[in-house]
DNA sequence: TGATTTTATGTTATAAAATTACAAAAAAAA
DNA sequence: TTTTTTTTGTAATTTTATAACATAAAATCA
């Protein structure tokens, strides 16, 4: 938890002077980790056993311990500060904030992640006969994405773009399939739709999606996705990524599952290419 | 820069007593940010002076503020540890490392990047007749999820997963066009092929690829991504990712080109999905 | 309101931690 | 082997952080 947060967060149940420590880490906290207690205090016009107060309030061992959360707060690609594109940055700018923003919300999406549905999906997925995967508009190429991981395991799957393709599949599925449906919002009307028709024909029905969708309560299995998205930009941009890294996830569950001759299996599938590629030797 | 990594690498050049030290370190590094240094001598096996200059060789102030930037290390999603998933990983295990591994690839990848040919590309995709997108295998997705972002800017956007469909089109191409291809090895031979046939029908050819590769050798501009990919599971994984992110920053930057007025036009876009959605108020 | 209790803050003292200065030991060079 | 250099440790010093106590401020209650 970053604690530059947890101190603005807390402002209000610090007393008097507890608020002018704060007040100052906050103005400049890659200063704070450099200084001493004596200097912090003076800088906030407190004395020093109300520093030392001040980080144990937040839960730190004393001062030491604070410098060293505050530290790894400020190291944490998650910075404090917003880093959202702003209309006059150069490319610079624009390519570090969106690398920052995109790791920053892997970071948010790992915490909201819940490793036991996980172990549950891929067991399902490991005894599946067919795995669908769908999506729509952005989560499209993820369940694309998907499909290309999956078909190395010698397992039927099928994805389908186009809506009323994806209606017949899942009017076809029986006891025994699991599609997995991929949604950010959860609030697709067309894919709740088709969650509902494979659920009656007794399909498996996994989503990736946000917990209290419309979309999640139609699932028997929900993997919860929580991902900031910056809004600014009317993209969907680190869903996506999250929503791969949850595949990368369920693929990689998978072939752990199966144990290692499959993963030589893989190795096979995967040497097939080479003959498709230059050769690494007369590169250059 | 990773101090853990620096501490490695600098290993070679360590007295026999400091290589003590430095062992201790990356075998506990958790731990090393909660010890004195009295703690740590005693468990290296030296004195605390010992201790002292291990910390000034790394270019630190001393023992506390070497403990800041090791806490500053760990912090930072890369970690220095492999983090590569092993056999006997449960899914706890195996979900964080995949986050983990993902978040350090993409600061790896964020490093190896140039702002100026970004800049550059986004220049001509702006004014762009016509943008085309192509991968294959795991980048195919990519070229999918670009087209999705892209085809909003109201400019002809161009995809095929077919490698004759993919030819056709580059045959047709001209002057004022874009080709963009994707490709984590550019290795892929049609891919190189189609690059080259782009070209000499006055396309643009621009190749989100590694430097050095026969695919960068043919295209016209490259957007150079350096991704440290574990192979042990044999599946692109954290490459995908850079690229995607790549595309964002492309689209962002077009988007940023355009100006305020565009970026009203790209909120209708997405306001236009509404109607397909479960409204936000019914939710629960 | 004034008395009393609670809470917040500072002062002084003490302990812990880190660093310096110096000396001894080990290793390398002559 | 002797001399020089480098490495390491011991002891002393300084810096830093915390504990214990005291005072001041605020809040509660009669």
């Amino acid at each position: 938890m970053n604690i530059l947060e947890k101190i603005s967060q807390h402002k209000g149940a610090f007393s008097k002077s507890e608020r002018k420590v704060a007040e100052v880490i906050l103005a400049n906290p890659q200063q704070t980790i450099h200084s001493s207690i004596a200097t912090l205090a003076k800088m906030s016009d407190v004395s020093e056993p109300t520093v030392n107060r001040f980080c144990r309030r937040l839960d730190t061992k004393g001062f030491p311990d604070f410098k060293l959360h505050l530290a790894q707060s400020l190291a944490n690609g998650t910075p404090y500060v917003n880093r959202h594109v702003e209309e006059d940055d150069g490319p610079e700018e624009y390519t570090n904030k969106i690398f920052e923003s995109t790791m920053a919300a892997l970071e948010v999406a790992k915490q909201s992640v819940d490793a036991q549905s996980i172990n549950r999906v891929v067991d399902l997925l490991t005894q599946a006969k067919k795995i669908s995967f769908f999506g729509l508009g952005a989560s499209s190429s993820v369940a694309h994405d998907a499909v290309n991981k999956f078909f190395r395991f010698n397992v039927p799957v099928v994805y389908f773009e186009d809506i009323l393709m994806q209606r017949m599949s899942c009017m076809n599925s029986s006891d025994g399939d699991v599609v997995v449906l991929i949604s950010y919002t959860g609030r697709t009307k067309s894919l709740v739709e088709i969650a509902h028709i494979a659920k009656k024909n007794d399909a498996t029905v996994v989503g990736i999606t946000t917990h209290n969708s419309p979309l999640a309560a139609e699932c028997n299995f929900v993997l919860g996705l929580e991902v900031p998205e910056d809004t600014d930009m009317y993209m969907p941009m680190a869903s996506r990524i999250a929503q791969l890294t949850m595949i990368d996830i369920l693929a990689t569950g998978f072939t752990l599952r199966r144990g290692t001759k499959f993963r030589e299996n893989l190795k096979r599938v995967k040497d097939t290419l080479r003959d498709s590629r230059f050769d690494r030797s007369n590169l250059k």
